[in-house]
DNA sequence: GTTATTTTTGAACATCGTTCAAATGACGTG
DNA sequence: CACGTCATTTGAACGATGTTCAAAAATAAC
């Protein structure tokens, strides 16, 4: 009769898991997750990983999530500007200040790669798609006129570029960047991209 | 005093290593690449490899300096345009059609990482950042009054923005994305930039 | 309290990158 | 050609790593 007992302390030792390779990652990097390591911070046995998990790729997914979730919150401010350009450039902001803030775990967003051929699972093929609909949502209030493929299109544009800049700053040896720099520059970029979705035409060129 | 022969057989085996490298890399992607395979396919002992290179991170860096080259060949024709605009506008389309055509080769070159705290070999940073140069030239034929440092920014954020769209295209399951539909969302991208570019005073904002 | 089921464990395995002592081959000299 | 010296090549061995699984421990059921 204790089921709902043991469900629990399964679920225990998974978030501790989760937390550990979050804490692991937020340390030494998406390469330097090992899962002795985890193990071992987790408190349990090297087995007991892939009792709780099928393997380290969905421990990763699994900490990825919670750092979109926290991306998430970290966007939420950026709603309260009036216009839909502004509320664009406080995401596309804030956006950048949460990878800066975070670069370890934002760069395994991104970096972390499945083995060729097998997709990413729906639940986490979700989450990216949840975050990219909120980027989005302002784009959409500004041309009403566009169909929705089209838009979906612009809005993944617009999200590849930012995600871009920022990639590269984070990478290159460009510790020497300054943090306000590279706010301004996607800043510039975010501009010219609402300034240009304002004027062209419906479709591409 | 054949001392001539032995060095050449030594590069041949270099050659040889780096050749079959690339083909893995091509076949199975930067994570597919094993030493032992590469050894394999070029005909030599495992060990040998360590003898022509100092370990595989070297080996997916000389892959990628010949990737890097045979996409500044693929860029050359679009120096023939006529106005900067132009031939910025081909210089992007030329690239993603090649980033297309090169998947596994064109995804190493931002895929691989050292380990942490190790930079970049000089000579394979200034491949990265001749090609950029060459992408940035006709940016700064439009703004000659801008100051270089701000120019540099600049061309970093445009290649980081067509960069990041083309490398969430080929990482997404957009299998289903047709390639005419990434080139003109490139080419609306790139015509946003550098319209913005036109327009936008000096500074950031 | 005893048995059945589930969970946890960590030794063992396979697969990597990398090293290095021994074998092999090349080169110069008598 | 013969011999000694040096460089190169080899592949067995090592350490690290992800993953499995039979045994042990813990828990649930009666």
């Amino acid at each position: 009769m204790d089921e709902a007992r043991t469900a629990d302390r399964k679920a225990d030792l998974r978030n501790r898991l989760i937390d550990a390779a979050e804490a692991e990652m937020a340390e030494k990097g998406l390469a330097g997750l090992k899962a002795r390591d985890v193990t071992q911070r987790a408190g349990c046995a090297l087995g007991a990983l892939y009792n709780a998990v099928a393997d380290l790729d969905e421990l990763v997914m699994r900490v990825n999530s919670r750092t979109l979730a926290r991306l998430g919150i970290a966007l939420a401010p950026a709603g309260d500007a009036t216009t839909p350009e502004a509320v664009t450039l406080a995401l596309a902001d804030a956006y950048v200040v949460f990878a800066l803030q975070n670069r370890r775990l934002w760069s395994a967003l991104f970096e972390h790669r499945l083995p060729e051929g097998v997709p990413i699972p729906d639940w986490h093929q979700q989450e990216h798609e949840v975050l990219i609909a909120r980027i989005g949502a302002p784009l959409i209030a500004l041309r009403p006129d566009l169909p929705v493929d089209v838009l979906r299109l612009r809005v993944r544009t617009l999200f590849g570029a930012v995600h871009g800049v920022v990639h590269l700053a984070l990478q290159g040896r460009l510790v020497g960047l300054p943090e306000a720099a590279l706010r301004q520059e996607v800043a510039a970029l975010v501009t010219a991209l609402v300034v240009g979705a304002r004027q062209a035409g419906t479709g591409g060129r």
